[in-house]
DNA sequence: TCAGAAGTGGGACATTCGACCCACTTGTTG
DNA sequence: CAACAAGTGGGTCGAATGTCCCACTTCTGA
């Protein structure tokens, strides 16, 4: 095992921390499952972090921090409203379908930040990044479009949030893509209609 | 500890393990937490229950029998179909407020079904028994107003459950009722917005 | 060059977990 | 009342977990 700077490690660790946790779990992220992928010594865990729940601390922040906006940047053309806030539902679907442990252990680690003492806030600080994300996309599309909201864009992203939330679990429990399309329909239809010509 | 049949300690392990999923969450429902939740011995745990697997299994189709339709059976009145779905959100959201952990609990079990080699079945079966419920109450809805839905009234309810879903994880995560109403009041305006005089 | 810091490895610790075993007690049945 | 099944308690097992320790190696800077 070459030397590596404990910056690194941590970095390495995080990385692999969470390849286990979404490919087997929260559950299954034990010093020993993340260390084995990362190819280190269970010192060099103990070494680099003075504890798993630091671990775990930085990781939360890290899938915040690195939860990419892949949704939003649609080629807009001249589509309308409607039909962009479909086509972004539409990729954040393929992302699930093409990754559903990763959405998964997303909803895991939100749930495990809630439930463990102290970690609460990490979990508020992922959903106001969603919801800053949403916003922005909201905000992008409805400019492209010549429209304005007629409530607050921060309302219109906290139901996109919502209604992809709850497609996402719909979805992994049942894996049922017709249906998923159908809610997609739905929840892109109601949004445009939050928005007015203006 | 008086003479109980293995048939009774069954249920009564289940309502413990209920009990302590709900305080402390699916990872602290250890085999010594639940007994000691029902006041048993460890030996009675695996005299009723071959292991704790066959436990949480019977827990999850506990739960979803025992899934009250606490939300349906409002006092329709000569109320619009718009009110009642809203009405019918706000009881579901003041269960929520009146006990949240029981929820975040629900929650946790089906990711833990979804996890758990083989029990993916039972999260399936948790879903498609709120779908039931969901579409009970919306068709009893549809009759009292008159109405009739211009989508069959299964995907109604797939949207009905993914947006109270999608509520849960939300308010649960930040607590806030100002938001939550006004995604209820979205959620019902686009709900009702599905129903046809006929 | 060489001393001290930084990083590494293997092993060990106590704790906790699910599972199990066996001797004991209590109920039931004929 | 006797025999047997049903149920109970306590102790214990092996495995896994998070954490820690200490001897060792490698790098860095004076």
């Amino acid at each position: 095992m070459p030397r590596i700077p404990a910056a690194e490690r941590r970095a390495a660790l995080v990385q692999a921390a969470l390849r286990v946790v979404a490919t087997q779990g929260v559950a299954a992220a034990t010093t020993r499952a993340i260390v084995a992928e990362a190819g280190m010594s269970l010192a060099s865990f103990h070494y680099a972090f003075s504890s798993r729940d630091e671990l775990m601390h930085e990781l939360i922040s890290f899938v915040v921090a690195h939860e990419e906006a892949a949704v939003l940047p649609g080629p807009y053309g001249d589509a309308s409203l409607r039909d962009i806030i479909r086509a972004g539902l539409q990729r954040y679907a393929d992302l699930l379908r093409a990754d559903p442990l990763r959405e998964q252990a997303m909803l895991e680690l939100t749930q495990q930040a809630l439930r463990s003492e102290g970690m609460e806030p990490l979990a508020r600080l992922q959903y106001d990044h969603y919801y800053t994300l949403a916003a922005a996309a909201l905000t992008t599309a409805a400019e492209h479009t010549g429209t304005s909201w007629i409530l607050p864009v921060e309302e219109v992203a906290r139901l996109l949030v919502v209604l992809t939330d709850g497609l996402t679990v719909s979805w992994l429990v049942d894996r049922d893509d017709a249906a998923a399309a159908s809610v997609m329909d739905f929840a892109a239809d109601a949004l445009a209609g939050l928005g007015r010509q203006s």
